[in-house]
DNA sequence: GAAAAGATTACCT
DNA sequence: GGTAATCTTTTCC
């Protein structure tokens, strides 16, 4: 969950032929070891499989109409991808899971990638001065109450409803 | 082989 | 604020 913080502010980069779409990462949420709404919770399946790679794995997966991505900090653990701030030139709604992944084009060919080399690419950048925020996650029935979700403070394109703890530690 | 549930979103009242 | 859409994966018989 650490890692969770880290992309807060990184940038997450898309090759889409020519063109690169680039957006701002301002909401994640973490998935750990032992935990009951993580989908390695009762050990790999086939759609799983890339959630149990080594860190930097793309996890990309389908649920009802939308794909969400992640990030995978060890294996079986990972982060997922909740909202971005458009970046220049990106026009589209990128708050939310599933829309993040639509308007940027990742999909399930994505999977398994690496976000260091691949199509899909997450370039750290240096975070600026907002405060994280943090909250229970949300779409989940187990474990929901855990407060793995951590935001830019005051961004608007957090999704609802937004996170409102201001993290203790510096 | 059949049934249930889901890390969501959009649209209705 | 509540419910439906929609379909794949997982789980159970």
């Amino acid at each position: 969950m650490r890692v969770a913080r880290e992309l807060l502010g990184a940038w997450l980069v898309v090759r889409q032929g020519q063109r690169r779409l680039s957006a701002r990462i301002v909401e994640t949420e973490a998935y750990v070891a032992r935990d009951a709404a993580s989908h390695t919770f009762r050990g790999p399946t086939r759609r799983n499989r890339s959630m149990f790679g080594p860190p930097g794995t793309l996890y990309v997966y389908r649920i009802h109409q939308v794909v969400c991505a992640n990030v995978v900090t060890q294996p079986g653990q990972a982060v997922l991808l909740r909202a971005a701030e458009p970046g220049p030139g990106l026009r589209g709604d990128t708050r939310g899971p599933g829309r993040l992944c639509r308007t940027l084009g990742i999909t399930l060919l994505d999977d398994g990638s690496d976000v260091v080399h691949g199509r899909v690419e997450v370039r750290s950048g240096a975070r600026r001065t907002e405060r994280i925020v943090v909250g229970p996650r949300v779409g989940i029935s187990r474990g929901a109450r855990r407060r793995l979700r951590y935001a830019l403070d005051g961004n608007r394109w957090v999704s609802l409803p937004r996170p409102r703890r201001v993290r203790p530690t510096a």
